[in-house]
DNA sequence: AGCACGCCGACT
DNA sequence: GTCGGCGTGCTC
């Protein structure tokens, strides 16, 4: 007996009503109608039609009056039972609908626009080779040298290949589409539809072998790799201070599973930060690499995800999103600077992509390994318990000397009269470094400061009249913007409050860059921040223009941080190193010593041994201290004592539910009733909790946003506990107009 | 969310 | 008498 119902997920229900609705399937899509294709079904009272997908099949069911099926969009299911599973595991594990889930699995543009046209094609080429034995073709070529010599040409330069592209021969030859026709016609020459891949550019000239490992990665990868041949999966952490060389640990490792013809996953942070070691792992691996990341085009994914699909793709690199690629027989999965907040997504589904690579390596039976310089408190923690198995490659590659580091009390700059961002001893570094002809990196920490401008006179600051934040001031556009909502509005020419004069306030990269410029006038000074570089690909042309052209200063962001080797580089300066201190946030110390780490590593990268310089107004932090002797073991000793006197993670772990709405009082009463909900729960005694607290930035596009955080051991009880809770919020009236939403361990 | 059903006020 | 206000409840 053939199945009759269909267990469908469908993208109009919310997470409290989210479950698999039945319905018939019609005798006409019995064929079609399989497990993990998407269908069309009328969902509500209004029967309004909705997408959904098929999670399973059955012979009947327990519900009456079921509807049916509109309609099947694919041929083909595009996902595997398997990956239905893991939809339903992060329903449980994140708090989302399973249609979201899915939709974070599968590349953007393998979906219909809501609006059901845009659908992205398959893109073809045409080739051209020849359909008679090449001798014969030599021959033909030879006699009709005189009479059509275009003809001759194309047949010849066809002797010469296989195949050709019709444009290129056409282009080479110089002949006319006619010509080819014509050979065409007399079937000399055969034409051909390919398909092509619309692959983002990457470099690949010749297959470089693998880097010559020193004793210590020997050792790592030796160990690491033993772990794969085990049965059992297991995570390892790999503890590798700058300049280490983890990443030729990574291309053995991964060079062995693509020898076994398993596949291999390596998530990076960033992808538009990383160029160089895209680059090298396309030297290391030509064309069996593929590039995933959220700056292609639409196309462009679903070509990658395809070559991934049909396994002409073997190590797949690329940001959070691409922990889901369809890796065939996957190997490993590495996942670089682990301790990242990127990993975790901010946006439904809340997914953490560690989690869901600890997943897959249960499921398919292959290694996880975390590499860092700075690791997670908690992975260290888990790797020292003996949860992860531990690898350390504890000196730089050569035994680099480590650069000097200097600590700058800026409250003593200040009290001998200089206000400014630039200390004196930094200033003196910098003059001996642009005399010396070498180059500086000025790091600015922008976590909690911005470009804010102020009236010099009242002190007015704009604020955004939807948000609770000040706007900020934008050079590309010349006006003032809200970071959250997008407002924006043109600067005055004075304060609109008293006429008084506006001026820009914190330490911009802006500001930074027009005090050394008053400094240096004569100096080229390149500025990277979210404002210079809005295209894609140009922070790799920024980065060029400062490596090829021997720029002596360059000024930015997080950005300047990430995993760039500039041989040239011999100082870096820390603008202002507090500012990600004072977040209220159990990460914060464990941020600042990370992003810290990782600027001051930037320098001596090359022959010259490398000097730092941090300013901050707190010289005395243990964490600062820590960060400037690159000494990670004595961070750790001291802020997992913290957290145990805290009880945060790794000795607990957070969630939160978070509130919004556009009535605060109401927004505050939600997370109360909730507080009281969770306290008077079966698990209420297993349970702290805390709150309601105001979200750092309260008001977001009119709508306020409070949360209630917990601190638990989670286990299924409590999620199962938090789930109910969310049903609630979603049925019961007195939570109209406000939106609910669960988070495990939020990052802000 | 989105939509129908339902039960009370001012209108041709 | 009835058109339409938005409160209530359900979605296979």
């Amino acid at each position: 007996m053939a199945a009759a119902v269909a267990k469908i997920a469908v993208s109009a229900a919310l997470y409290y009503m989210d479950r698999p609705y039945d319905y018939l399937i019609p005798n006409e899509l019995a064929e079609s109608a399989a497990v993990g294709v998407r269908v069309t079904v009328p969902f509500g009272r209004g029967n309004r039609s909705c997408e959904g997908i098929i999670l399973a099949l059955s012979e009947n069911s327990d519900y009456k009056k079921l509807k049916s099926i509109i309609s099947v969009l694919d041929e083909t299911p595009l996902l595997s039972e398997e990956q239905i599973k893991m939809a339903l595991f992060m329903r449980e594990r994140f708090f989302c609908t399973v249609y979201d889930a899915i939709k974070a699995m599968l590349p953007a543009g393998l979906w219909f626009k809501e609006d059901g046209k845009r659908r992205i094609n398959d893109k073809y080429i045409e080739m051209a080779k020849l359909s008679i034995p090449t001798e014969d073709a030599q021959r033909l070529a030879d006699s009709k040298r005189r009479r059509s010599p275009q003809q001759a040409n194309i047949i010849e330069m066809l002797c010469g290949f296989e195949c050709l592209p019709s444009r290129e021969l056409l282009r080479f030859t110089g002949a006319s589409r006619q010509t080819l026709t014509a050979l065409k016609k007399t079937e000399v020459v055969e034409l051909y539809k390919k398909e092509v891949y619309r692959r983002p550019e990457i470099y690949t000239d010749e297959i470089l072998p693998p880097p010559q490992l020193n004793a210590e990665q020997e050792n790592a990868y030796e160990g690491i790799s033993a772990l794969t041949k085990d049965e059992k999966p297991h995570v390892a952490l790999l503890f590798g201070v700058t300049g280490s060389g983890k990443t030729s640990v990574y291309i053995h490792l991964i060079r062995e599973q693509l020898e076994k013809n398993r596949g291999a996953l390596l998530l990076v942070p960033e992808i538009s930060l990383t160029p160089q070691m895209i680059q090298t792992f396309s030297s290391h691996f030509g064309n069996t690499v593929a590039v995933l990341h959220s700056s292609l085009s639409a196309g462009e994914r679903a070509d990658e995800w395809k070559r991934i699909k049909r396994g002409q793709a073997k190590l797949i690199i690329g940001t959070r999103s691409a922990v889901f690629a369809p890796v065939k027989s996957l190997g490993i999965i590495i996942i670089d600077e682990e301790q990242e907040e990127t990993y975790k997504s901010e946006n439904t589904p809340r997914y953490d992509a560690i989690d869901i690579a600890k997943y897959r390596c249960i499921r398919e039976h292959c290694l996880l390994l975390l590499g860092s310089a700075t690791p997670n408190i908690v992975s260290r923690y888990k790797a020292e318990t003996g949860v992860y198995s531990f690898f350390t490659l504890p000196n730089r590659f050569n035994n680099k000397e480590l650069p000097n580091v200097q600590i700058i009390d800026m409250k003593r700059e200040l009290r001998n009269g200089n206000g400014s961002n630039i200390s004196r001893p930094l200033y003196e570094a910098l003059k001996e470094n642009i005399e010396h002809g070498e180059q500086s990196i000025l790091f600015i920490n922008r976590r909690g400061a911005n470009k804010l401008i102020s009236c010099g006179d009242c002190g007015y600051t704009y604020k955004c009249p939807n948000c609770s934040v000040p706007l900020t001031f934008h050079s590309s556009n010349n006006r003032l913007m809200c970071h959250y909502c997008g407002f924006s509005r043109p600067i005055d020419r004075e304060c609109p409050q008293c006429g008084g004069i506006l001026k820009r306030v914190g330490a911009g990269t802006q500001l930074v860059e027009d005090e050394l410029r008053s400094l240096f006038p004569d100096i080229e000074i390149l500025r990277m921040d979210t404002d210079t570089v809005a295209p894609v690909g140009s922070h790799e042309e920024l980065f060029d223009k400062f490596k090829n052209e021997n720029i002596p200063v360059m000024v930015g962001t997080q950005m300047v941080t990430k995993g760039l080797n500039f041989e040239n580089v011999t100082l870096v300066g820390v603008i202002s190193a507090d500012q990600s201190l004072y977040i209220s946030d159990y990460r914060a110390g464990e941020r600042t010593f990370s992003l810290i780490t990782q600027v001051v590593g930037r320098s001596g990268r090359g022959e010259k041994t490398g000097r730092a310089i941090i300013q901050t107004f707190t010289p005395e932090n243990e964490t600062i201290i820590q960060a400037a002797k690159q000494d990670y073991e004595a961070f750790y000793a001291s802020e997992i004592q913290l957290r145990q006197l805290q009880n945060a993670p790794p000795f607990s772990d957070f969630l939160s539910i978070t509130v919004t709405g556009p009535n605060e009082e109401q927004v505050v009463k939600a997370c109360r009733d909730i507080r009281y909900m969770l306290e008077n729960s079966t698990v209420g005694d297993k349970l702290k909790v805390l709150g309601p607290t105001p979200l750092s930035v309260v008001k977001v596009n009119n709508r306020y946003r409070y949360r209630v955080n917990i601190s638990c051991c989670v286990n299924s009880q409590i999620r199962s506990v938090i789930a109910q809770i969310l049903h609630e919020c979603g049925t019961n009236k007195n939570f109209k107009g406000v939106s609910v939403f669960a988070d495990a361990d939020p990052a802000d």
